[in-house]
DNA sequence: CAGGATCCTACCCGATACTG
DNA sequence: CAGTATCGGGTAGGATCCTG
């Protein structure tokens, strides 16, 4: 009963404490999409502030999930990616999004979205 | 490409702001189990407030994960139970929970697994 | 017993400016 | 360009008391 329920949670916990940032989320979904650079982020996450993105960085590196390259000294050039747990909880987001979609719609159906590139960035 | 994953956020944050309370995630995992009453629920989650446990159990009746049952006015009994959507959530938290158990279990510090999750399905 | 009303604290995030 | 420092505000959550 309760004593299983504890065990349970603690994952829901321990996954929600990585993901629970408000950026998080984007990041690693963009991420997902190909490893970035800071300000290639900064330009996809509309709204973040330099101090925020790297914070968030920082937390999901400490995570194990995402990795940090750096590449040169004088030009700083740094780019971030997913590691392999990124990429497996990148998995597991899939799930919520697609809850939540449902759930925004109110429908019971799978959804198939059109939309314009415009509306979107 | 960025706009699938930008519809993939949506979705994403849709369901983070439901289950991002602190309690919300246990409330559904009791909810899960049982039906229960205020004081239950307040047993089970050890340390919530009643104040809190009420906020966060309203915000899920607003969101249409949690239902609220009233029977009777002079010594007041109200029940929660899950509502169909609260349970297809609910259903969603187990992928959570599965990947933060392994992610969990890899790290250094070494915790129990769950043993047998149909006990709390 | 359910849960509202207050007060209070801590933390997250935003804006801005600065350094190497 | 990557990252840090400083200041400030909004707010979730805790503690406590009170009421129908």
């Amino acid at each position: 009963m309760a004593y299983d329920d504890k065990i349970y949670q603690l994952g829901i916990n321990y996954t929600l404490a990585i993901i629970g940032g408000k950026w998080k989320s984007a990041i690693i979904c963009q991420l997902g999409l190909q490893s970035q650079r800071p300000l290639e982020l900064q330009r996809h996450l509309v709204g973040i502030s330099p101090k925020v993105l790297t914070k968030q960085l920082r937390q999901l590196e400490a995570d194990g999930i995402v990795s940090r390259t750096t590449c040169g000294t004088v030009p700083p050039k740094v780019v971030y990616g997913l590691t392999a747990a990124g990429r497996s909880l990148r998995e597991t987001l899939v799930t919520l999004s697609i809850w939540g979609e449902q759930m925004a719609t109110q429908s019971t159906t799978p959804i198939t979205i059109i939309h314009d590139s415009s509306e979107i960035f």
